[in-house]
RNA sequence: GGGGAUAUAGCUCAGUGGUAGAGCAUUCGACUGCAGAUCGAGAAGUCCCUGGUUCAAUCCCGGGUGUCCCCUCCA
């Protein structure tokens, strides 16, 4: 019996804005897609935050014994930096000002991005299809828009025609808009336009002469609309319908309600059956964003080359700091919020390395199974991971009490919160050691520091304090803690 | 202006129709030569304001206010 079975997963859904009990289309089997970067700069953390949170959700689902193909694109053509006719794609413009080929681009940033994912110890999507690779596959959907009516041709280009499409269908459904208020409250673009309408977006743009991206079309050489290659790629690797769309809660409008409008006028189908949204990580209180320069980087966090934070942080304490944060709130990026974080984390790092030295007891105090469950329930009810690390923590107490010879723990119990805690923290967290000096033989590290304490107890037995107080605070200034305790001296890294 | 969120402890965040929770910070005690870690105990919140529904509202509903996101590009 698999794990998806005996445990019941519930998902906020962000078009009906409730939680779901979550079924699969075809059992035991799973589609996901997520929307990925635009490839023209350097992935922020609030970028980061997005692709962590789907990396949980992916992770778990996978525990639970689902097969699940994870599809995640990389935008490597058609983003325009505005809606306007004379908008310009993103990776073209960057090619253009470093005077570089735009593939170049596209090859740097998805290099950093892999690399980035990977220090956060993410794990890589099932597929990860590029625009540029779908050329055909949007032309072709375009082909039904227009054959159904729903889109039409101007001056080489190709447009959704929205007041059309919302006579039969619903546009606006996801963000709870409706046209006749997006009518009245659309602004004036001063930009000249060859849409009928302002709500009207491209499927195909004819691309000026010093428009370097182009593809052959019956329309005109040019290039595809952003919102398109989210609807090509799905379709083709999960299906005209499939379980779970992903993405940043900024993408909610427009693109996810234009890739709704495109599937439904091309295909007849509703495409996704959950709609999940990350929310934003700010920084400062506002919305990190590469124009604004309220960013922060992920190998600034690393390096601690930054005028944010006061000292460096591994990726995994980063990662816990986001999941200490339900995906769905707003998570304010802060100094002092890491510091707590990084605390948190080694202490409850400590504790599950604790407990292979804790004495078994034939009684216990313990309801191992009853807390197992109640980490399952956090994730069951829409990934709830601060509900998770929560119930994490609560084992730490336990532990540490147990340690003290204030609760007695049996085998039994020992060995559900040693597998327990393993599973959830370094498979389904994904969280690995902190380490900040990860060029460290730790062998060598323990023997060298081993000596230092020995040398230091040697000077406390003979109340020579200023030696031993010598030894901590320059271990200590090198990243090295000391702690006495009952069973002798324990160091840690910083 | 329109749409969507959010407001809970000093900070970052959970949660619930009936005595309010976690991590960090903080106070006291134990243990330490001292610190730290750990253990024990504690302090700390009119759960933004205001109406309504209810026996009962921090939670549900309406209004207000602050903040954030979207309506140009964003994860």
């Amino acid at each position: 019996m698999k794990l998806f079975e005996q445990q019941e997963l519930v998902i906020y859904n962000s078009i009906s804005k409730t939680k779901e009990k979550f079924k699969p289309i075809n059992d035991g089997s799973i589609g996901m897609y997520v929307c990925g970067p635009t490839v023209y700069s350097n992935v922020h953390l609030g970028n980061c935050r997005t692709f962590l949170s789907f990396d949980l959700i992916f992770r778990y689902l996978k525990h639970l014994g689902y097969k699940v193909r994870y599809v995640r694109n990389i935008t490597d053509a058609g983003h325009l930096e505005n809606d306007a006719d004379s908008g310009e794609d993103r990776i073209a413009k960057k090619a253009r000002i470093e005077m570089v080929e735009p593939m170049e681009i596209v090859q740097r940033y998805t290099i950093d991005f892999h690399q980035t994912m990977s220090l956060f110890n993410a794990l890589s999507p099932s597929i990860e299809p590029t625009a540029t690779g779908h050329i055909i596959e949007q032309i072709e959907i375009i082909e039904k828009i227009i054959l159904e009516g729903f889109a039409y041709i101007v001056n080489g280009s190709v447009y959704f025609d929205v007041h059309k499409f919302n006579e039969t269908n619903s546009y606006g459904k996801l963000s709870g808009r409706n046209l006749e208020d997006m009518v009245a409250n659309t602004r004036d673009l001063a930009a000249q336009s060859d849409k009928k309408n302002p709500q009207d977006f491209a499927l195909w743009k004819k691309a000026e002469p010093e428009h370097i991206m182009r593809w052959p079309s019956p329309w005109s050489q040019g290039f595809p609309g952003w919102h398109l290659e989210c609807t090509a790629m799905s379709t083709k690797y999960l299906g005209k319908q499939f379980d779970i769309h992903g993405g940043g809660m900024d993408l909610k409008f427009p693109h996810h309600e234009c890739e709704i409008a495109q599937s439904e006028a091309a295909l007849k189908t509703n495409p996704v059956n959950y709609w999940m949204h990350a929310n934003m990580l700010t920084l400062n209180g506002k919305k990190m964003a590469k124009s604004t320069g309220n960013n922060i980087l992920p190998h600034e966090i690393f390096s601690g080359n930054n005028s944010i934070l006061s000292k460096a942080f591994s990726p995994t304490v980063t990662k816990f700091f986001m999941y200490q944060a339900n995906y769905r709130s707003i998570l304010d990026f802060s100094n002092n919020a890491l510091i707590a974080s990084e605390k948190g984390f080694n202490k409850m790092m400590e504790a599950f390395k604790m407990l292979s030295e804790i004495s078994i007891s034939d009684e216990c105090d313990f309801d191992p199974s009853a807390w197992k469950q109640s980490c399952y329930d956090a994730m069951n009810d829409d990934f709830n991971s601060p509900i998770l690390i929560a119930q994490l923590f609560e084992a730490v107490k336990i532990i540490n009490s147990a340690k003290e010879g204030n609760i007695k723990l049996d085998q039994n119990a020992i060995t559900i919160l040693q597998n327990t805690m393993q599973l959830f923290i370094f498979e389904v967290l994904g969280l690995q050691e902190n380490l900040i000096l990860n060029t460290t033989d730790d062998s060598k590290l323990e023997g060298a520091v081993a000596i230092l304490i020995e040398l230091r107890n040697q000077a406390r037995i003979n109340k020579d304090f200023a030696t031993s107080d010598l030894i901590r605070d320059q271990l200590k200034a090198a990243g090295i803690n000391l702690k006495d305790g009952k069973d002798g001296t324990s160091f840690s890294l910083n």
